[in-house]
DNA sequence: TCTCAGTAAGA
DNA sequence: TCTTAC
DNA sequence: GAGA
């Protein structure tokens, strides 16, 4: 048995214990995953210590990204006698590391690789398939690229008499493998000898110690650095000390690291309990969860980071921000602050880095009250005139050493010595600053500090300018639409103690404060969650006396920019009654479906977008010419068009829409309250049907019970009349409630029913008073709710309405008609303020307004269906948000603001 | 490499 | 935090 | 998957 025979065998073998297993989700991937997690946290707590100083270095990492770069670097050093800059020549020690494996291994061998793995990693690949071509073996990286290597199926199979292997991630590629093949009409076997999972490849590898899995790690970088001595501090005996502790840090983070994976990992050997999965099924399925289970991981880490910081921004705005209260500084303190300023990123790259060293323009800069290191560039020519725009900047934070002072100070910020210095150089020379620091008094010190190294660039239609174009003389009517203040909204607080309350009237902002009414029958009904007290205050309104809004830089430029770019977005586009493409949009919405199922946000988004497209085409698609130039139809989607154009389908949406597993789940998704993932995961208990499901109710919740109750009639669509009875049903209701005032609200039946199409699937009604606030029931909502069910209209309630922040309810809910089915029937209440908005959000379609809000945030708003904001959004975290809204009555009003011509209903069916 | 709408509720 | 919904 |  050849030695790679073995190795081979030991994978499998591997791979086949591990399989009793995968029930934890802490499969290996997700352990190497962590992995990659915590080195890179590692890296980046080295990387502030740098930035603090606290540890100096002066090397520049080489690795397969920067080779060439550095070659010609090395000759130009040599060529000078001196070596300016030292390098860690990682590259080398990875060449060694990956010369460790036998070099006859894969002897003529034919490999097919698949990637998507953390621990063989694309560099890695690249090694082994340089190594495998160098012994007369052959790389592949997709089976149809080996396909194309023959001209027979004879000379394929004769082909299977060398060593075929197929490396790939995981057992979902298998299983699509196979698919590919049964095209073909090929068995698996027939086309490849041996199958391996990559990881448990490498895992065999690794214990046979071929291969090292550090020098792909950054501690490993660091340990090299401090080994070559490259750290650099004035005193020797501090040299040798940081660099021990450096090296001692390193070891014994990255070794914590492993112990603690290996520890996880044999935690994660859980016995699986008998209820799960069939023994049979459990393999692929798992596998597939499992993967599935760490790619929605690594989207929702993203999202959530996303979420937190948008709601945090708000509040910034208002409440922490006050620009009166920045405070000077003695010169004294000026003395004593530290003259350094050089940042050095410690891993990008090498073009990087120079450019680093070489700029000495960096200097600070002030952008809406916040403190960035910009670099400036000067004199280039824009739109005819020569100006001087910021072209990247790096954030700032409030330095830690002020936490400690009282909180007179906090408004303080530290900026050294020598940028001010060239700052103030500047205004000396009766220049006009080049940023906008303001710092025209000299004993004006700032403290802060670097927030991280990482640099903003700056996108074309960004650019911040230094001086104000022709067109920002507008900048004056924008100001005015920006300080009107929305009215007739209350400001209602509850506060956990007296404190909050205290340190929010301290900062000068006049807050009304509503007790919310206790009625005595209000603990009867049911509101649905507790709302946690933490999260408490809430706030109805902004305070009434906010900054006015000033426009951010660079803003007549950004809408122009997107101006011109309007047709890219549908909601500027629309589109028409008529569908003249049904067959190719129901193929793409198959597979959007998939997508949405797998949670992969961009394929879906990419697949809705497409459909979209498709969908406002006011002809039919007879070649791909047709569209070859549409700005959002790719290559792929063109493909899959012109595929459904000759076939009359697409094949791998009927392949995909076939596996019993995406059957399954799409249908039991159907039922109201289960999605993709409770879906599959009622799909791995083996229930796949409405019927099995009713049998295993137990599985799901209060709401999700009610879905399924319902669910024959509520996946059918309702024929338009049925909606406008509904609709006269709750009017009616609505009247004999309050036979006074009943005139004084707008009912009106929005979503599909509003855009006029033939079926509903549900009835969505949207409530508004038309007067001042003040005079509106306080349980408007509730007593109507109430209403409509003794009117035998509403049988189940799946929401009760509970006054928000914005101070629109929303309730959602179950109805029928006598002799009726069952329908869902949303209502919505908003404010007369909101109108505009509120209508504008219901009537939809949901793609529509997805559209409407990118080109909104595109162009520095923020659209909801509480409000147009004008945002300035400073990186993906931070973002300010104006506290007032521009003021938009009606719809036409927003579309306006947004300078986007009206739609009316019936077009927004995108 | 980053982004893809914005908001709210239940468990 | 995760999932679902509009 | 597409665009920047
Ligand atoms: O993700 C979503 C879903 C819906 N909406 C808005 C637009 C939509 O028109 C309205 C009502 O939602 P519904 O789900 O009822 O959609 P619809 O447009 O009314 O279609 P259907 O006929 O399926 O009810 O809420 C969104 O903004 N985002
Ligand atoms: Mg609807």
């Amino acid at each position: 048995m050849s030695q790679l025979d073995q190795i081979l065998e030991e994978a499998v073998k591997k791979n086949e214990n591990n399989k009793r297993e995968v029930k934890n989700p802490l499969t290996k991937e997700m352990i190497q995953y962590q992995k990659v997690l915590e080195s890179q946290q590692l890296k980046s707590q080295i990387n502030q210590q740098h930035a603090k100083k606290e540890v100096k270095k002066e090397y520049i990492v080489i690795d397969e990204d920067s080779t060439d770069i550095y070659q010609q670097n090395k000759i130009q050093n040599t060529q000078n006698g001196s070596q300016k800059v030292k390098y860690v020549d990682i590259l080398k020690q990875r060449q060694e590391e990956i010369n460790k494996i036998p070099k006859d291994l894969f002897k003529s061998k034919i490999v097919i690789f698949f990637m998507r793995n953390f621990d063989l990693s694309e560099k890695r690949v690249k090694i082994f398939a340089e190594q495998i071509k160098n012994n007369q073996g052959e790389v592949y990286f997709s089976i149809q690229e080996y396909f194309e290597k023959f001209l027979t199926f004879y000379d394929l199979i004769q082909e299977k008499n060398k060593h075929i292997l197929f490396i790939c991630p995981d057992n979902i590629k298998i299983d699509e493998l196979r698919k590919q093949l049964s095209q073909y009409s090929l068995d698996l076997d027939v086309v490849i000898n041996k199958v391996v999972i990559s990881e448990y490849l490498v895992e065999v590898l690794k214990q046979k110690k071929y291969i090292n899995p550090e020098p792909y790690y950054f501690s490993y970088i660091n340990q090299l650095a401090a080994q070559n001595n490259l750290f650099h501090v004035g005193q020797q005996e501090e040299i040798n000390k940081e660099k021990q502790q450096i090296k001692n840090m390193n070891i014994s983070q990255s070794q914590q690291i492993i112990d603690e994976n290996s520890k996880q990992l044999s935690n994660s050997k859980v016995s699986s309990d008998e209820d799960s999965i069939q023994e049979n099924s459990l393999d692929l399925e798992c596998l597939t969860n499992i993967s599935r289970d760490i790619l929605r991981q690594r989207k929702m880490k993203q999202d959530t980071s996303r979420q937190k910081a948008a709601k945090k921004t708000r509040y910034l705005w208002d409440y922490n921000y006050d620009s009166e209260q920045e405070q000077q500084i003695s010169e004294d303190d000026l003395e004593k602050s530290q003259n350094s300023d050089k940042f050095v990123s410690f891993d990008s790259s090498f073009e990087q880095k120079k450019a680093e060293y070489a700029d000495q323009s960096i200097t600070p800069i002030k952008l809406d009250n916040q403190l960035f290191l910009s670099k400036v560039t000067e004199n280039e020519e824009i739109s005819g005139q020569k100006i001087n725009y910021l072209t990247s900047f790096k954030k700032l934070k409030r330095s830690p050493q002020l936490d400690n002072k009282n909180s007179q100070d906090q408004f303080l910020f530290k900026i050294s010595k020598s940028t001010i210095k060239k700052e103030q150089d500047l205004i000396q020379q009766n220049q006009t600053s080049p940023s906008k620091t303001g710092f025209k008094n000299k004993n004006q010190l700032d403290y802060f500090e670097v927030d991280s190294d990482q640099e903003i660039q700056i996108k074309d239609e960004q650019k911040y300018l230094d001086y104000l174009d022709e067109d920002d003389e507008d900048f004056s009517k924008i100001d005015q639409r920006f300080i009107t203040e929305l009215p007739n909204l209350k400001v209602e607080a509850k506060f956990k103690n007296d404190q909050q309350l205290k340190s929010l009237k301290k900062k000068d902002k006049i807050i009304e404060i509503i007790s919310l009414d206790s009625d005595e029958d209000e603990k009867e009904t049911n509101l649905g969650q507790q709302i946690n007290d933490q999260e408490q205050p809430k706030f109805v309104s902004q305070p009434n006396i906010g900054n006015p809004f000033k426009p951010f830089s660079g803003q007549i430029r950004r809408e122009r920019y997107w101006d011109e770019r309007k047709d890219h977005f549908i909601c500027a586009t629309g589109a028409p009654k008529e569908n003249f493409n049904k067959l190719i949009t129901e193929e793409l919405e198959k597979l959007l479906k998939i997508y949405q199922q797998e949670k992969d946000i961009g394929r879906s988004i990419a697949y809705r977008k497409a459909v979209g497209i498709i969908k406002s085409l006011d002809f039919q698609i007879k070649s791909v010419k047709d569209v070859q130039k549409i700005n959002g139809l790719g290559e792929k989607t063109k493909e899959k068009i012109k595929e459904i154009l000759e076939t009359g389908q697409c094949q791998r949406a009927q392949i995909l829409t076939q596996s019993e597993r995406n059957q399954a789940i799409e249908l039991l998704s159907q039922v109201w309250g289960i999605g993709p993932s409770t879906a599959s995961q009622l799909y791995e208990r083996n229930i796949k049907t409405i019927a099995e499901l009713r049998q295993n109710q137990h599985l799901l919740n209060k709401n999700q019970k009610i879905g399924l109750q319902y669910f024959e009639d509520l996946v059918e669509r309702m024929p338009r009349e049925e909606a406008t009875l509904i609709v006269n049903e709750v009017i009616k209701g609505f009247k004999e409630l309050y036979p006074e005032e009943h005139d004084r609200y707008d009912i009106i039946a929005c979503g599909s029913y509003r855009r006029g199409k033939e079926t509903c699937g549900d009835v969505d009604i949207l409530i508004c008073r038309k007067d001042g606030e003040e005079n509106k029931p306080k349980k408007l909502m509730i007593n109507l709710i109430c209403k409509l069910e003794q009117d035998g209209l509403l049988i189940e309630h799946l929401q009760f309405p509970r006054p928000n922040q914005y101070g629109s309810e929303t309730y959602m809910g179950i109805g029928k008609l006598k002799d009726g089915k069952h329908r869902r029937i949303d209502l919505k209440y908003y404010p007369k303020d909101l109108y505009g908005y509120a209508l504008l959000y219901f009537t939809g379609s949901d793609y529509f307004n997805r559209s409407m809000r990118l080109f909104a945030r595109k162009k520095g708003y923020s659209l909801s269906d509480h409000g147009l904001y004008a945002v300035n959004r400073i990186d993906n975290k931070t973002k300010i948000t104006s506290s007032l809204a521009i003021p938009c009555y009606t719809e036409e009003e927003v579309f306006a603001a947004l300078n986007l011509e009206y739609k009316p209903p019936y077009m927004r069916s995108v």
